[in-house]
DNA sequence: AATGAATGAGTTTTCATTCAT
DNA sequence: CATGAATGAAAACTCATTCAT
């Protein structure tokens, strides 16, 4: 690395500190108001810039929400690739993957909240692609472990992406609800839960 | 009946009639555009009257929105009940129970649509409950059910409310991703979809 | 009088205390809220009619407020016209003028608000008269009393009607002030008051 | 003062005098409109100024006006503690008093014609303390002085403060009712007004 | 880059007045 | 005459975005 580009570096390393500190302001903000009572306002003052500043750093409101819902999509994908990707049963695949995503929601209690409020923008485009079809990206990637059980005949002919969605859904429904019951995740035991749901959703997949 | 009550019945019946036009207009665009991008402008529209003329019906925009998902909760709570109070197995009713929920959210799209955007507003207290305490009371319905199977030892040793919950979450899971996923639910089966579920729950929580 | 009239009469005289039932719930909602924040709704409920009604008997809300308004006017006036119509010396009619616009004020206590809120409507034609010009001709009635004695040079040389304006002030004032202080007027002796002003303004307008 | 102080220095005073301008549009508005029916409209426009843009500089509509009626009251206070500390005979006090407040009323014709109309609002707190309160403390500040003199006999045993209510009485009448006559105040003299009153007023109290 | 003042479109709510029954 | 539903013109307030410094 040549000593000309060390400033730069830094520089640049400064600028994207500085945005980070913006997307981390802006992540409480969205998480407890939700995407339309969040202001500007409040998440320049968390990030102690001034509101202006922002606009050096995102286009708008909504480029700067959909960063945020955006690098969560892709970690909520990561963690279903990772945990597929593994060796091991798929039982221990599916464990894995649920203690992680419910890992994750319990880390980021602040960003589990925001997905769940803007189901209410479901529709709305993030990045290029709408937050169904990410989470569709999702529940293929579950799927196509599935597939292979499901032509062993040992689970339930279904299709299986409709089949990972079931879980899927478990799996958020039930980080989700405990967030609105309104008394945090501190106490939520991730690998405790995601043993329960594995052990039932296998079960009831299992060919009678 | 005597004929001078009429006219005030006919007065009473249609007012109510009207009541009901805006509460429909309403409906929709909660359900299309969320709570907070839903305009009074936008429903008066669609209800055929003027803006002002809401206010005649009722005290404010959250009013309206309020008796809206109230009256929603009533019917789902009301599903629950009857659904569980009916004979048969206890299988057989949480395949009434299912059906006919996913029934009432395939011919009330925009209801269920709604609740899914404002779980953004869970915390609301709707009528004077919250809209999560009112979930609750829909899954102890469920929950109580299973809790004399539980206690006979032939399904899984869980807290009887949380695995209503499971249940429940998969329920309104399934009609809320098609839903989401923008094709409606015209093709929806609710009763071939309830004895998918009913079958994966069931045999999920046997005690093996 | 015919009896063919008869039934007319009746009817005009229940429209006139209809009328008048009116006149009666607006006095205290105008007096309470003023007249901006007065409503139609709340006159027209506290006459237990329909708003629609009020309709009937008034062209508009400023219509009422100026009947009542003028009723006061033509109160006052006729007080002041009296009291100096009497017999007596100066000192006594004023004396009787002040004491009984005090007694009408204390008995009439909404009334008094009226004027003193609407005050800021001042520049108001109530009937065709400004309400300043209707109390200019209040002041002249005292004024031309007071004009002989200030020919006789017995009291200062002043222009009469100003020096009836400080007289007149002075006795408003003093209700008034009560009145917004909030205790209410019930303890106040409008007797009293009424010595101690005419003592202070006559010996103060003695020539020295 | 360091240069780097200057244009922190200059913004603040900027801030400041466009803070004015609003102050100086609002007073106009609310004395010609009174408060109900003056609009933020009419007074952006008459600072011109955007309507958005007042919010940058006050809370609300009603933050604005209260600090117009309170800098008022305050001087009308400051007025009055200036004239008793200062040396002189009652007479002569009193009489820097009347002169000085019709002075001030003569200059600010639009907040004295505020207060009158909002006398409407006088149960309104502003600041932390009502109206009523306000004016009584600055007939507090008259009546100590006049207490030496009733103490001394000279004048009428009275309650001070009402006496001296009395007095602020005449003193605002004086200059409102031309106000309202609608000839403006420029052809107002103060001084000859001031010393009509006093010389009413204290011969008026003297002991027989 | 950072600032924060200025903007103005957009939203809920109120209420006098009208009018069909 | 009495009713009360319908109307629509205001009006206060919010906030994302722009821009001069």
């Amino acid at each position: 690395m040549s000593l000309a580009q060390q400033p730069l570096l830094r520089k640049e390393r400064e600028r994207l500190a500085k945005r980070q500190e913006i997307v981390n302001a802006a992540r409480q903000v969205f998480a407890q108001k939700g995407y339309d009572h969040a202001t500007l306002d409040e998440i320049a003052a968390k990030a102690e810039f001034a509101k202006g500043t922002l606009y050096n750093y995102f286009d708008s409101k909504e480029t700067l929400f959909r960063e945020i819902v955006s690098a969560m999509l892709d970690d909520l994908a990561r963690i279903a690739e990772v945990a597929m990707e593994g060796g091991g049963s798929l039982r221990e695949r599916f464990l894995r993957y649920a203690t992680q995503t419910m890992e994750y929601h319990k880390k980021n209690e602040d960003l589990q909240r925001i997905l769940a409020r803007e189901l209410n923008r479901m529709q709305l485009e993030v990045g290029l692609v709408p937050i169904m079809q990410r989470l569709r990206g999702i529940a293929d990637i579950l799927g196509s472990a599935l597939k292979k059980e499901i032509n062993k005949r040992t689970i339930v002919r279904e299709e299986p992406t409709e089949l990972a969605f079931v879980f899927l859904g478990m799996v958020h429904n039930r980080t989700l609800r405990r967030s609105f019951e309104g008394k945090g995740l501190s106490e939520f035991e991730p690998e405790r839960e995601a043993h329960f749901l594995v052990q039932l959703f296998f079960q009831g997949c299992e060919v009678a």
